[in-house]
DNA sequence: AATTTTTGATATTTATAAATAACAAATTCT
DNA sequence: AGAATTTGTTATTTATAAATATCAAAAATT
């Protein structure tokens, strides 16, 4: 793929980041701190945010802004995210899996070490990428419960 | 079934079930104009509460108070639960549905003239009375979604 | 090697959601 | 008939979530 295309490159540091938002490094390091956003991390453990990281804390901001959601609100909603149903998690592994039990944390903010997430990239997981937004939530249910 | 047992029934004025959640009888209205409750009204529009009721509050307070969820939290939250399943919504009442589109208000704050809940009582609604709780929320989730 | 930026942490500020107070008109109750 | 309570509305207060400001140490950049 086009370097140019692909929104998953780890391209501007935090504070290239924090310009493009408006918005302050601390406050992005809190979003992080809170399970909002996972940014990537070199090995000096330096942040690096996609295009993608960027679309997705806009959408964040707009949320707490307008939207009026407190962060333990979205947090929340992630963790309603059917991610044993988009992982295809075992039944075995789900009943050792803390997020399959968390109604506040999202599943990425767990440490996934005797199941099928374990040592995978949650940046790059379905359930991390295509659950931003609220709206996206909704239309999976409406597919999956008919 | 015995009154005593009976939790839907109205009995408590507004005034009672502000003193019974310790919270201020304004609130109480503010968090009806949310929709975060539906509360008995007399034909004079005076609002009777029941035990459901006050424990359905005491829990919307804890959300608020102790888990930091704003308001606007809640009702995008319970904008969630899956109501077309549990009413057994038809396909084509599903789209002039204003609530299976919405995702930021509970179903029961809109208008049902043409589909299934028409002229149904909100309060009696599974939906409304099952899903007080997020907890509540996830769970259906699990049992919908394998 | 020197400058700039990052790191995490603590302390402070600000914006605003949530709750309270006060009002006159309508309703209920004794 | 009169006292108490409820109604909806507006204006105000309060509590605190969210954001900012500072700091020294570490890393990156030129």
């Amino acid at each position: 793929m086009d370097d140019f295309e692909n929104l998953d490159l780890p391209l501007f540091p935090i504070s290239v980041a924090a310009r493009l938002l408006d918005i302050s490094v601390h406050t992005l390091r809190m979003y992080e701190r809170e399970g909002l956003i996972v940014p990537f991390k070199k090995e000096s453990n330096h942040r690096l945010y996609s295009k993608a990281d960027i679309e997705r804390l806009s959408c964040i901001r707009k949320t707490i802004n307008e939207s009026k959601i407190s962060i333990n609100g979205i947090k929340t909603i992630y963790s309603l995210i059917p991610c044993w149903d988009i992982v295809n998690c075992s039944l075995k592994d789900r009943e050792n899996c803390e997020s399959y039990k968390s109604h506040s944390n999202p599943c990425w903010t767990f440490q996934h070490v005797y199941n099928i997430c374990a040592h995978l990239d949650c940046r790059e997981c379905d359930v991390y990428k295509n659950f931003a937004e609220c709206k996206s939530l909704k239309e999976k249910l409406k597919l999956e419960i008919k």
